[in-house]
DNA sequence: CTTATTGCAAAACGTTTGCAGGTTT
DNA sequence: AAACCTGCAAACGTTTTGCAATAAG
């Protein structure tokens, strides 16, 4: 990966917004250090940042994406009165208290895991080959 | 909510199609019972029975919405190579081990907690009234 | 008869992409 | 000079919406 001024000032705000701010926040803040920053290209690092392990993707369901410059495992509460996102320190043992937690009221739990599911690691160990792969 | 055709015919696909259908997927098996509908009153009728409680909304990072007829709560698997969305029981003390699962290769997790924050919970205890209420 | 629901088409939204020109190495 | 990166604008896929017509209670 080439260095690009665009791209540091993306990863920069990234960090100094440390609210997970969306690709919008970031650009309207880059913008004004870069004058005729576009958009496209704040997409374009955001996703080369998030594929060199830089940053990390916040998926808020029927959301605009977030972004969030820590990378150790954690969830996020998206607060569904005023809408902010917030860290939680979640390592499993711990989701069970906080599922009844005093302090912040979870309504819902929308967890997608990514990874390969039974049949496709079966078929990868025996062939080598796996299942309907795609692009 | 009134009856309406089109509704059930829905609610029967989402039971029907048990692979995590998405809305495209159960339009294209629902007018074949009923030529002339839309996808528009597709998506109308999918938000409606999520928001009456007889279905649930499967979010996939980066992919349109699928849609469960298991109201029970669980986690979903998404597969990065064959890309089946699979159901996984998951109870808090079982993420843990399931992280760690010799079956399923977990790669990542992507987890959204909906909710209300603390500062949202005591604002409301202490004056009946929320911080930056919305719609 | 009243009002929810429909089909249609257009638009909204977040995001990606093709291209021609500019920057980095 | 080769490869990468940019700005721009157009296009994308998913979902919502305004409208006039239809169907349910």
């Amino acid at each position: 990966m080439r260095y690009s001024k665009q791209r540091e000032l993306v990863m920069q705000q990234v960090e100094a917004l440390q609210d997970h701010p969306t690709a919008e926040e970031i650009y309207e803040n880059a913008v004004k250090q870069c004058p005729g920053l576009s958009l496209g290209t704040v997409y374009r690092n955001l996703n080369s940042l998030v594929e060199a392990g830089r940053i990390r993707r916040v998926p808020i369901p029927g959301q605009a994406d977030r972004f969030d410059h820590t990378l150790r495992w954690h969830s996020h509460l998206y607060c569904t009165e005023c809408g902010e996102v917030s860290d939680v320190m979640l390592d499993g043992t711990m989701l069970q208290g906080l599922l009844k937690d005093q302090q912040a009221e979870i309504k819902d739990c929308v967890m997608t895991l990514l990874g390969r599911c039974p049949r496709c690691v079966g078929a990868a160990e025996q062939k080598a080959a796996p299942v309907q792969p795609e692009e």
